[in-house]
DNA sequence: TCTACCTGGTTGACACGTCACTCACATAAC
DNA sequence: GTTATGTGAGTGACGTGTCAACCAGGTAGA
């Protein structure tokens, strides 16, 4: 084989901005899931899910309707509800249009851990990273999220 | 009970940095990670713990040391050099000096796997998020880690 | 020496996520 | 109606990470 034409590495400052990205991410979101725990006895995962059913009419959904407003995979959500339902803040239900179908409904529990957490989790999110940066810096933040989110969006083409 | 003051509520360009901020990482890691198990059958675990090795010296470093250098938990890593160890790309060996102690080995494997995983994984991390961004972007991603780091430096007080 | 503590490292239980598979029901083609 | 195909959802195996408990070897003080 002949060799692979040696590839571009990274200059000193995209490692720079590289590894700080590798960095950051677990290191807020390590402490914010931390306080969330403390706080609520939940995982962010709990969260998510509790924050969008509190957001809903009715506290409830269509498992597949989450699934993709949240762009959680199936089987993720299928997971993640099994282990809530155990704990109690959700419950599935049957549905009548569909044979195939179910919903994921809050329970009274579930209403109530999301109303207590979120007030919580703000001043955790607040003091892990927003109250940290400037304006500049959270603009800059959305910005890359817009443009990754775009490339992502075109990359997956039809799939959305 | 009194209730608990209205908690200071993101607002729209602060909840924009903290969605983009959700969002962007579990996006672009996982086409990174997905490129690296498709190109080198390699986990991004596999492949943090391969690179720190093929630079020492002797491809070998004592555990803890590996622990702490990669900021992973003890019991992290050794869960994780058991299933590499398993796979046959490291080994543990016993060290003369101290009865407790161990150390990580690169195999020969090891070896070629990084080097041969290591410019497939530049080209996807370029791919999908160097090459993406603006030199302005990377350097405020750079800048954000920075001033987060410090943050988490001083937050940790001593343990570092 | 005996004891107490520290340290390096492993283990087990559990939460989480992915993948591949399965199963039941729905729908369209014939 | 029967058959093929699609769709909603759950399951099992496995990789990964955390936490707490454990164990063996070192170290220092009585």
């Amino acid at each position: 084989m002949t060799p692979a034409s040696e590839p571009r590495w990274l200059t000193e400052a995209e490692q720079d901005a590289w590894y700080a990205w590798r960095r950051m991410f677990p290191l807020v979101n390590a402490e914010i899931a931390r306080d969330l725990g403390q706080d609520s006895g939940l995982s962010e995962a709990d969260y998510d899910v509790l924050s969008v059913l509190g957001q809903t009419d009715g506290h409830r959904m269509r498992i597949s309707a989450l699934a993709e407003l949240m762009r959680w995979s199936r089987s993720r959500l299928s997971h993640q509800l099994t282990r809530m339902e155990q704990r109690g803040i959700v419950r599935r239900e049957e549905v009548a249009t569909d044979g195939r179908g179910a919903e994921v409904v809050l329970t009274d529990t579930g209403v109530a851990a999301i109303t207590d957490a979120a007030p919580l989790h703000v001043k955790s999110v607040r003091r892990h990273l927003i109250d940290i940066l400037t304006p500049e810096q959270l603009q800059a933040l959305a910005e890359v999220g817009e443009v990754l989110r775009h490339r992502f969006g075109a990359a997956r083409k039809g799939r959305d």
